[in-house]
DNA sequence: AAAAATAACGCAATCGGTTGCGTAAAATTT
DNA sequence: AAATTTTACGCAACCGATTGCGTTATTTTT
């Protein structure tokens, strides 16, 4: 047995794994060097023309496909997006996601994603991977439990631009996307009072969370506006804001003496885990309890009454997030402390708030 | 003034830009070479017990992170599972990817996703995208345009492994993680059937796409079980079987001579939409119409009545999709051709197909 | 025609870990 | 004590693309 077969041997074994093009087979095939390949691939301007069509052709027809790997190494940073939501499976998450994938495809990067589950322990390990894998830019939504954000730092000092949504820091130097959750709170609970209710529960959620103060702070001056009383027993400070714990808090609000006449919840699964609580126990919605959620979930239209909500246009901020990051990249070093985006929302008014039997104007 | 000076004043202009630390820079500066400290901070038995602490002790005092990129670009392939699904924002698609991100996280794995929606070109463009950043695995659901699956060739010849989740190819050799949709849609039409329905009717999705003809197959078959006859006027094709769509066909469904007094959906969504559509026409559900549908998304238990469904494994069919991916990688060359994995489902039986008044046995 | 400018490309370092192989020193065996 | 093995580490190539700088050949300018 020669030498020769030999070798052919192990290839054989090894035949599977195909051996991927490089630059440089290309270049040695060809007869130039990797340079003229790799400057003749991206139209660099000091190749000929001639030799570009050329190079570019034979790169299509024996498949050679860019090792990005390389080129993040080389270039010291990569074309993706780190992304880091509490929770992907939530409309707001998944749709936040789906508005970043479809804007960072389209400029040819990619999407790393990552989900804290509402915990800061995870969050930081999160923010440690994204940073290992050297993302060029990292998009955030806060856990429940976040109150330091030191572990967003260290892509700060790489000038790698950070875009907090929704559920963000109060100060950071950063891109901020968010809506006006002070706004929305208080048109929320002003369309409560419009239509007849003087005795309105707000479903809050952590108050260290900027949307949830937010939110509150917006009824209670909406109440404070129309003169109406703000009653802390009406404000039920929630964890989680789930069904089950909607369900509770819902049952535990209507053995007080005297209940609310409306609800407005800081998220839809609360909300409308007591339109199923109150219509079981007998209440009429929204004749004698009015609700208005938030974020405008699927299941927001299809639970009777529909729910009447607060449209949270996730999708688009998560397009903007993605933009904002992507500009940054453009310009180096661009000399932005912190930018705040405000989306617009707007109410979304449906039969669960609206007693067509009190028509206020 | 001095070049001192003049380096002095880039550097400032720089600063804000901190270098990152790198292996090198811990060899220098600890007197050690690269490889050893490459070895160290990975616990390699060559190196000893007292240096190994020595580095590690000192890598974690001034935050040295690991450059992944480099390591990726080394050993030719990341620790990245790329995703395609045909679309994030579904229920489906959110808790797929919540399960591939657990697992994979668990195991120091990054995901890539990216999604078709629905469409071949924005498919292959993904593959592509994935293959390029030389992800360690892919984890796809077809959409509903693919027919052939060549684009995912370029994975098995890299011996990049592939699983197909759901929604996947008839021939390929690579792992496959689904359920038994025929069963499921034989045993759901069996349900009808046990309910009193004597005509029922079946949403389909285009029947390229396996699980939505083997659900039709499990329908048909279920239906000749129990003598019942098969009217191609009530099997529906739906295109995308979305909330429109669905109304639409249900009151073509229901302009027939003689309309079905059961129905049993491929999807949740278009089976509530058609729950909607009846309510709204005066028939009654369950008595008049019996409906179940298919997935269990959170809308499914919203609607009133409650919509009996299949239940879909999504998120664990995420984590064990994610399994194979891994496993695969513990052993380089795997032989395996084809490896199918059927994960458990069962039916939902909710209000709107049971009909109290009808109890079979 | 000489000088200057431009075009078209190659050289070689670089990004930051990883790893096969080599080697000197220490430990163990005979 | 000599021979052998083991321990602990360093050298240098490597992964594949990128890019500053340099070098011819060609074209343009004066």
């Amino acid at each position: 047995m020669s030498v020769e077969n030999v070798i052919f041997a192990i290839q054989f074994l090894r035949m599977k794994k195909k051996k991927t093009l490089t630059i440089h087979d290309l270049a040695r095939e060809l007869n130039y060097s990797a340079s003229t390949i790799s400057r003749a691939l991206k139209n660099h301007k000091s190749i000929s023309k001639k030799t570009t069509q050329l190079i570019q052709k034979a790169a299509k027809e024996q498949g050679y496909r860019p090792n990005s790997i390389a080129a993040s190494l080389r270039k010291n940073k990569s074309k993706t997006i780190g992304v880091l939501v509490p929770k992907i499976s939530r409309p707001f998450g998944s749709n936040l996601i789906s508005g970043i994938e479809t804007e960072a495809r389209k400029k040819g990067y990619n999407v790393i994603i990552s989900q804290s589950n509402d915990s800061i322990t995870n969050e930081i390990a999160n923010a440690k991977a994204l940073f290992d894998s050297r993302v060029g830019g990292i998009i955030a939504s806060l856990s429940m439990e976040t109150q330091n954000t030191d572990h967003f730092n260290q892509f700060v000092d790489q000038d790698i631009p950070v875009v907090f949504v929704d559920r963000v820091p109060k100060d950071f130097p950063s891109y901020h996307v968010i809506i006006d959750n002070y706004t929305a709170g208080y048109r929320a609970t002003e369309h409560l009072i419009e239509q007849g209710c003087k005795r309105i529960a707000h479903f809050a959620g952590s108050q260290h969370i900027n949307v949830y103060s937010e939110r509150r702070r917006g009824y209670v001056d909406a109440l404070k506006k129309y003169n109406l009383p703000v009653d802390e027993e009406l404000i039920i400070y929630m964890n989680s804001l789930s069904f089950e714990e909607g369900q509770q808090c819902t049952e535990a609000l209507y053995n007080l003496a005297s209940p609310p006449d409306g609800i407005f919840s800081s998220n839809d699964t609360a909300a409308v885990s007591a339109i199923i609580y109150l219509k079981k126990s007998g209440y009429k919605i929204p004749e004698d309890v009015a609700i208005i959620g938030f974020n405008d979930d699927p299941i927001s239209s299809i639970v009777e009454p529909a729910l009447s909500t607060v449209y949270h246009p996730a999708q688009k901020m998560g397009e903007l997030s993605t933009r904002r990051i992507l500009e940054h990249s453009g310009n180096e070093g661009a000399e932005i402390a912190k930018e705040i985006s405000v989306m617009d929302t707007h109410l979304i008014v449906r039969a669960s708030s609206l007693r067509k039997s009190t028509p206020i104007q």
